[in-house]
DNA sequence: CCATGATCATTA
DNA sequence: TAATGATCATGG
């Protein structure tokens, strides 16, 4: 397996700007909408190709590989603002209690993080052109960092003593934690599916990680 | 089977 | 329009 650093999958990423992502998912064999139903996912899947990775197994990152994420973006009159909150990583409430903010998940796939604004072309978007590539230095940061700790803090006090269902997406300033389940019934049991969480970064964070890293 | 990818739908 | 909660296809 080869390793790609986060300066390589940049290097790699930023060859593709401008171009067309669609055309780039058939070109790599990916599947986005055309068998009839839609894959959400696959301009992620599709980035984490472009940026070298040949498949993403993006749980629990050992040290050296960064996250790649995509964010939509759309125009609002002629200034570029995300278009939505963008997943940074599930919620274990196991670990959410057990670790700190520096030791989670969290933060350590936060700090390694590789972003992509996608443009958005509104449901189902055929087109997604793909604008800018950013990492992230949040040393340059430090009280946004305290921010960010401080809204973990926040989910994780509510998660020991209020529980895990007591969390919702109004928790936090800068990160949330909203609601991230496979969704629907379990056609074997028919009953609902456990309801699951991930963190997500607020629009404003996202912004102002792009405006920090250019 | 389930976590991961991120968007869609609904409501205020 | 923005924010929150819910959902689906994919890959290992």
């Amino acid at each position: 397996m080869k390793i790609v650093t986060r300066a390589t999958a940049m290097k790699n990423l930023k060859g593709y700007i401008g171009q067309d992502l669609r055309k780039l998912a058939l070109v790599h064999g990916i599947t986005t909408y055309e068998t009839g139903k839609q894959n959400k996912g696959w301009k992620g899947l599709v980035l984490e190709r472009l940026a070298g990775l040949q498949t993403n197994v993006s749980k629990a990152p050992n040290g050296l590989t960064y996250e790649l994420k995509s964010v939509a973006f759309r125009c609002v009159c002629d200034e570029l603002t995300p278009k939505e909150t963008m997943a940074i990583t599930m919620i274990n409430p196991e670990e959410l209690k057990a670790h700190s903010f520096f030791e989670s998940h969290c933060w350590s796939k936060l700090k390694t993080i590789v972003f992509c604004a996608v443009k958005w072309n509104g449901k189902n978007s055929e087109a997604a052109e793909l604008l800018k590539v950013a990492s992230l230095d949040f040393a340059e940061d430090d009280g946004l960092i305290k921010e960010i700790k401080a809204d973990y803090d926040f989910i994780r006090d509510k998660l020991v003593s209020e529980g895990f269902d007591a969390l919702t997406g109004k928790d936090g300033k800068w990160i949330q934690a909203r609601t991230k389940g496979i969704g629907g019934i379990n056609p074997h049991t028919g009953q609902r599916r456990p309801v699951t969480r991930a963190f997500y970064a607020r629009t404003s964070l996202v912004k102002k990680i792009f405006e920090i890293a250019s």
